[in-house]
DNA sequence: AAATGACGTTTCTTATTAGGAAATATAGTC
DNA sequence: GACTATATTTCCTAATAAGAAACGTCATTT
């Protein structure tokens, strides 16, 4: 974690115990928050309180349960916001939604992984609606592997090089050459599949939003696998490309 | 902005300089951040920095501009969810704005202001969406009304004691009186009418959600005002008090 | 093409802040 | 009413932060 010569140490701390906040099911306390970042308590203490006083975690109980604060649902938002693809597309992604009543799903790339930025909700009564703000690997999402079939050959080794392909399910792709076969059919057909390769009974089709050869974002319908046949398919991948083409024109 | 002894200065100063870009309306630079926040350049530099390397801010270009971290979409959606309010009352409230059309919205107080949780957008082309995670003054909104009327009498004063009655819009209520007397209407019908007291053009109807006398929150129906009437408004009323017994019933 | 200006970045030294062991307080439990 | 688990305070030393000034970099002007 500790990185060269960074200043801040408070902040990184901050940010590891607002991490470990984050991540934890039930809001935890002063000691378990404690032990699990490796701070004496004190410390923690000291830093709970001050992000307390900046409403980035609040509190709750005696036995204090230590919560995420509100303050960021403002900058969750903003952050969104502060993304003119977000603006363009969502209309168009909102009414793909309605056409295909699945969830459908924006996103762009970070740091080798697919940020999902927002999203229109699926209309069924049984779906899986992604986290906002959460991340796929690129490897093994539909919209992670449209994007990365618009990155250039060197572009690929260096993610290739950086990134372990562990199995997500039992359909991910996890060679080298199965990848890069798949990124080559991907680039002929302008689209992606992931065929439960990202999570469990899960499918997607991914659509890749290039504009002068700049990969910017991707999108993605995202389906219960038991919904989806090949007719279904068809008619989806068309009324992406449609989406797709519609939003790159707006950009 | 200082505060007794407080431990983390630089933590106060990310602050200061996240909240300085958040309320901006063009991603700002260096520079500027400095003198706004009124801290030397290489101090918000080296700050900035390490915000960067945590995924609390990123920055575009050679004369950088910062804007907010995507981390913050995460962080804001797990801030929403960390309240059961939200997931008890948000099916309920989509129902809501479906009958009405209208944008719902759902909110608690956090210092004596009312924070927007959560909303159902409305389903008109002309609407005014209200800012996820923004903030609206108990006195002058609709929800903030319905529940300031439940508080003590005592804690009323309290709230009034501390709160200047600013005119927002011409229909503020701005006296100590005009207020009183509204809210003993509100108590009596049970929910809360904004004549244009928030924000122009905009008329609302709050209801507060209570149980065993313990208020926990509220919701609004909120529409611009060239479209509500008394028919419109009595039709709403009857909806909302129904929405809030369900939710009640659930909580 | 040289000069200017407007930023961002680095260096370096002193004053300030952070960290945590140990003691203490406080609430829930048996 | 003693016990246990957690939160909070104290206090001293080691580590960190802050900003003035100098420097680098890019874009624009003359």
């Amino acid at each position: 974690m500790a990185e060269k010569h960074l200043y801040g140490a408070v902040l990184l701390k901050a940010k590891e115990i607002l991490d470990f906040i984050s991540n934890s099911e039930t809001a935890p306390g002063l000691k378990e928050i404690s032990e699990h970042v490796d701070i004496s308590k004190p410390t923690v203490l000291k830093i709970l309180q001050t992000l307390e006083y900046c409403g980035f975690v609040r509190s709750d109980g005696k036995i204090k349960q230590y919560y995420l604060g509100t303050i960021f649902i403002k900058y969750g938002n903003e952050s969104t916001q502060s993304f003119n693809l977000v603006k363009i597309a969502m209309p168009f992604l909102n009414k793909l939604r309605d056409e295909t009543t699945e969830a459908v799903n924006l996103g762009i790339v970070e740091k080798d992984r697919v940020v999902l930025l927002d999203r229109a909700k699926s209309t069924n009564s049984i779906h899986f609606d992604l986290e906002l703000g959460g991340t796929m690997h690129m490897y093994s999402s539909a919209m992670g592997k449209a994007i990365l079939s618009h990155y250039s050959d060197e572009q690929i080794d260096n993610y290739l090089d950086q990134t372990a392909l562990k199995p997500l399910t039992k359909n991910t792709l996890v060679t080298r050459k199965d990848l890069l076969n798949n990124l080559s059919e991907i680039r002929n057909c302008g689209y992606a599949i992931d065929d439960i390769e990202n999570q469990e009974g899960v499918y997607c089709i991914g659509f890749p939003l290039v504009k002068n050869g700049q990969i910017f974002g991707g999108f993605s319908i995202s389906a219960p696998v038991f919904r989806v046949d090949e007719q279904i398919i068809a008619n989806w991948v068309k009324l992406g490309l449609e989406t797709e083409k519609n939003i790159v024109d707006q950009f």
